[in-house]
DNA sequence: TGACAATTGTTGTCGTCAACAACAATCTTT
DNA sequence: AAAGATTGTTGTTGACGACAACAATTGTCA
């Protein structure tokens, strides 16, 4: 099979006319259904509108949420190792930083033991401000749940709980 | 509960050095894992990496390869219907088809039903080339099944049907 | 019919994000 | 002590989403 395969599932259609409007909500996905990929990306950023729609107050994004968490979980550690945790480039981390600091939530310490790097720390108001995060991300999770239901969301954590 | 909570998960280090690097390997995530958001996005970056390199040599990265699916299943859409049933701003797919047509795999028919829009078509050589795409990309998907297994894979398809 | 609103493709800007490359300061290794 | 590796930093590039403006065209409705 060669350019076949694509010609048959193709829909027939006016020639070269666009297609009508009344139509257009019946737009065949064909091999798209079916990818892994497709699903999964469409999903993720549904998810990450909601985390951003529900933490919109206090002005979170996802990836500062992961940061604050690791270095809320692990404090006293080098940007090198939260950047390799998280899958974040050192580079990144840097303007990451650079704002949560700014903010007052998170401190970057000269390290004693090794002078090149810095000892990462939450500020006390970066603390207090990590639990109302927490409680709101926790609520976002709930949005997940009535999105997916709670069965399906908890076997999608075990299904991609090697990629954390 | 306000920041004990943080306070009390947080493991124990050197005050202010960096953390040691044979410890390294044994940071804690604590409330990330647990959370959708951060393993599906973990995922996904996986799954792009790997298609960007299973179709790398015939350069063809995911959203091009969703346009032409979409198109081949369903030749004549107008830019704004793939647009919208992508999910993508026509903006933006100006850009896509600019580069797709200029490789000669879609072609952009002034329609005269609505002389506003265009008919999207594949080219002859963008119908043998995307059945040479839809091989690599169900190679890939075969990366998919080895990572997370057949069954998993499944299922996942199952419970994100909804978002395709 | 004719004026006004909506749609389509296009161009442009802005901000986010990943991937690289280069650099100075500082370890580590030999 | 010298050579090489690591850490944080700065900068560039390119893919991508969100928005705003615009000309051409279509739809509406008074």
């Amino acid at each position: 099979m060669t350019a076949t395969a694509a010609q048959t599932s193709a829909r027939k259609r006016a020639g070269n006319g666009a297609a009508p409007r009344d139509m257009a909500d019946d737009i065949g996905l064909d091999a798209l259904v079916g990818h892994a990929g497709y699903a999964v990306r469409r999903f993720q950023i549904w998810i990450f509108q909601d985390f951003i729609r529900t933490l919109g107050n206090v002005d979170i994004r996802p990836t500062q949420y992961s940061v604050l968490t690791v270095i809320g979980a692990n404090p006293g550690l080098s940007q090198m190792a939260v950047a390799k945790r998280l899958g974040i480039e050192r580079a990144r981390l840097v303007h990451l930083l650079d704002s949560l600091e700014q903010r007052k939530l998170v401190k970057r310490v000269k390290s004693k033991a090794d002078r090149r790097s810095h000892a990462l720390h939450l500020t006390p108001q970066g603390e207090t401000a990590l639990a109302k995060f927490k409680r709101l991300a926790a609520e976002h999770e709930r949005h997940v749940e009535e999105k997916i239901g709670k069965e399906n969301r908890a076997q999608l954590l075990r299904i991609l709980a090697g990629f954390t």
